[in-house]
DNA sequence: ATAATATTAGTAACGATTATCGTTATTATT
DNA sequence: AATAATAACGATAATCGTTACTAATATTAT
């Protein structure tokens, strides 16, 4: 995986790092059509999995819909809107929301975590 | 949704109320069709999305593969094995996780939150 | 340049889930 | 208890997000 350089997986890192709203796969192939007329879809999902993978970028399962990916790899938390279905950073920072575990209750080996909160986004109340 | 009582649902409830082992739709299917020789895979997903809908069982989402359900209600936090798959609660229990969010950094409305760790689990490890 | 092969575009296939549709079961009404 | 209204069913087709396949192309090493 990534053994080779290529101008599309080269594309879609610099709009993924571009951007801020964690967009899905057909989101960056929507955008990067423009620029690369004959880029295909299987291009973009294969190289957001072997980015993700490789630990490059942070793939965000995002329950029903599609994944979503995030050029900020640092562990952070997200918020779902269940009205519109956007997904945008937590700004509260991961530490400052998730206390350190008492690893002592657990036997297993923990690697990281997802922690996403569902509600309604400003845009949302508002209307 | 949920209007008129059926044998089909309440053995689907039965079921998953008797087990902790956050099956799939699929797994709960497998099972019933020995008491229910002819019920139908469309049944236990529309019955089991129209539990969690009306907020009687909990969905969880599980990234890469089929969703899982759970009877208790309660918000809690599990712990999926990324060498065997399986998901399992988490022993502490959310408050104690999870502080009180500090709601005024953030402007929308926060009505859950979906908290799953990834690792191994003590029997893979042993392995 | 040449060779080796990773990556691509295009498309088919896949798995999980949802929708459709004619039939059956449940509930309310007579 | 019979009838009517309709929710829920079983069977299966369709959908959606994603992955796998294949021949052609691009990248890297020789």
């Amino acid at each position: 995986m990534l053994q080779k350089h290529s101008k599309q997986r080269e594309a879609i890192l610099a709009e993924l790092s571009a951007r801020k709203d964690h967009p899905t796969a057909d989101d960056i192939y929507t955008v990067l059509r423009k620029s690369h007329p004959n880029i295909s879809l299987g291009t973009v999902y294969r190289n957001l999995s072997a980015l993700a993978d490789s630990g490059k970028i942070l793939r965000l399962h995002n329950g029903k819909g599609s994944d979503r990916f995030d050029a900020d790899i640092s562990q952070h938390c997200h918020f779902k809107c269940t009205v519109c279905g956007c997904v945008s950073d937590f700004s509260a920072d991961a530490g400052s929301v998730l206390p350190p575990l008492d690893r002592e209750c657990f036997e297993g080996r923990i690697d990281g975590y997802s922690l996403m909160f569902y509600g309604v986004c400003e845009k949302c109340l508002q209307k």
